[in-house]
DNA sequence: TCAATGATTGAG
DNA sequence: TCAATCATTGAG
């Protein structure tokens, strides 16, 4: 992908992403699921204020964020916009391409993937490649998941009846 | 220092 | 419905 593709809303990334190809090393998965945060989200780790851990969603567009949730796993977002404007897109769910594991969740898919906080801050198009994957049939656009507050926007966006998609 | 907590998951 | 489990955060 280009690299004015992240630098834009996080909004839009989010809702182009679905159906992109993620490549890490020799592992490729499409993405059929992902949630955004943006400026001004309740949900978002930046929403307050510049903090060590939420620096890497001010740097511009094309990084990966990656952070340990719950103790025990790692959460993958690619950062999105221009520098100083905290935004960010959650990969919530892939669909393995080349290997099985189970990828239906964000703590899953890093985990099967190999992705881990060392991965943080990372640019992608080196080890790590995002391509022009294939063309989703339905887009759906709801609510997210798993927040305690900013649930209600509705920035989660996914492949209709894709069987790789997260919650139960 | 120290206690609270979370963009989750799998088991009960 | 709940516990596992720890880096990050904000208060003391």
């Amino acid at each position: 992908m280009n690299k004015s593709f992240y630098t834009r809303d996080s909004l839009i990334v989010a809702r182009e992403l679905l159906g992109k190809e993620i490549v890490y090393k020799d592992k490729e998965a499409l993405i059929v699921e992902t949630e955004a945060y943006t400026t001004n989200d309740p949900g978002s780790h930046a929403y307050k204020k510049r903090t060590k851990r939420n620096s890497v969603m001010y740097e511009e567009g094309g990084r990966l964020y990656v952070y340990l949730c719950y103790g025990m796993y790692n959460l993958m977002n690619i950062v999105t916009d221009k520098k100083g404007v905290p935004s960010a897109v959650l990969i919530r769910a892939v669909e393995p391409l080349n290997f099985e594991a189970k990828t239906n969740g964000p703590g899953l898919l890093t985990k099967a993937l190999g992705i881990s906080r060392e991965h943080n801050g990372l640019e992608i198009g080196k080890e790590f490649m995002i391509k022009k994957g294939i063309k989703p049939r339905v887009v759906v656009q709801t609510t997210r998941v798993g927040l305690s507050r900013g649930s209600e926007l509705p920035y989660r966006f996914y492949i209709k009846d894709n069987p790789y998609i997260s919650r139960k």
